[in-house]
DNA sequence: TGGACTTTACTTGTATGGAAGTATGGAATA
DNA sequence: TATTCCATACTTCCATACAAGTAAAGTCCA
């Protein structure tokens, strides 16, 4: 997303504003239902609240907050529906992508290098590491496709399952992940595109199981 | 995506700007890469340049506006990338939808009243009706899968496909949409998931050839 | 004690002034 | 003539002040 220029400008304030949150949000830093002050954000970073009333938008509009108008602002619950609905279409796109991955056989190093990642990184217990090593082996296998640009429309719709599985990694069994990797990618490296969708489409449809877990341990964080 | 409330209340005047451009671009009424100002929009509609500014913010979160800082803002130029990456998601999402319309055997009638539609709307030839109809048809299927969740995803990935249709349905052929969208209903009406997804993927895949002939005859109007 | 009303302290929304940066056109210079 | 420099007129960005609306605490009255 952002353009390359040859001086690197420093991104506006507001925009530094929406990063820093953002990240806070999907790590969890900042819990679903959480009240937002631009006032309280704005003395605290020594700033006017328009910057920040500007970020605040911009997470609106990516479904991270919900602005209440003269009431107030609050991150916004996860909603059980849109993770539903992201996770559905993860499927079916990563199963298309997966057979052309297994019908084109293109080099597959990186998905082999982000797996021993998480192995080192499940042994390790570092879960943030482990989590950004499981988006680059999906990526990788976009990257792999040909169709880089499709995992960045997948990024944008993943943000609510995002946030869930930072909360789920801690509590579930990690190595279960790595073992549906390794299937993907067996299948990927022989070249069979059935056993390859099958085998993604399992992995995907784990969220499955897990959610209505999470939402039953944590029930004032989500919303539907 | 708009939260219903028993007492609508108007929406903030920020979000009627944003409400208002969107429809001018989506309908092609502001052409790619034509000059945004803050202070000529508020002067013309007598608002301070204030909410227009968050208009424009959340155009260009949408992938709509490009805010260059201190040098102006422009409708985006249609991002060949971004439609392309939006029709191979879609192709995915709705051969999966159509597999399980086919097996549900859900009620239809949603979606021939949609197509008896088109059918007049290219007679009378209204090319608004025809893409809004367009539009329903395919929710509906949606809609029949049990996932609406899904279409509202897919909506917002579309917004860069929807410019490239309001020019392209003013050239192509109508009547071969509509064939396209009888296959598919045939299809699901008769419980045929195989043909199903045979019939969606390859109306989807109608955009690959209208896409570079729209490319050369606007090459101004796109990116990438 | 209980309930309706008023006040008060918040919230976000809008208006306006100025700061910082960019592009353009013209003048001075070689 | 070509090039460099600079003034000027833009643009978006940020700070500040005020307006409008909400919610909750406080007050008055029955």
């Amino acid at each position: 997303m952002p353009e390359h220029t040859i001086l690197a400008r420093p991104a506006s304030t507001a925009q530094q504003v929406h990063d820093w949150l953002y990240q806070r949000i999907i790590r969890g830093d900042l819990p679903p239902g959480a009240r937002l002050s631009e006032t309280e954000i704005a003395d605290s970073i020594g700033l006017s609240r328009q910057p920040v009333r500007e970020a605040f938008i911009r997470l609106a509009g990516e479904g991270l907050a919900e602005i209440k108008p003269q009431r107030g602002t609050y991150i916004g619950k996860i909603s059980v529906r849109a993770v539903l609905s992201a996770r559905l279409i993860r499927e079916a796109v990563e199963s298309d992508l997966a057979r052309m991955v297994a019908d084109a056989r293109p080099d597959l190093g990186a998905m082999q290098t982000e797996l021993a990642i998480q192995d080192q990184a499940d042994k390790a217990g570092d879960v943030a590491e482990f989590i950004a090593s499981d988006d680059r082996f999906h990526q990788a296998m976009a990257l792999a496709a040909g169709q880089p640009a499709v995992w960045q429309d997948l990024e944008r719709l993943k943000s609510q399952m995002n946030r869930l599985r930072h909360m789920s990694m801690r509590v579930f069994d990690r190595s279960r992940t790595i073992a549906q990797h390794r299937a993907v990618l067996d299948a990927l490296t022989a070249g069979d595109a059935d056993a390859a969708e099958t085998a993604i489409r399992t992995h995907l449809r784990q969220m499955l199981t897990e959610l209505p877990e999470m939402a039953a341990a944590h029930p004032d964080y989500f919303t539907d």
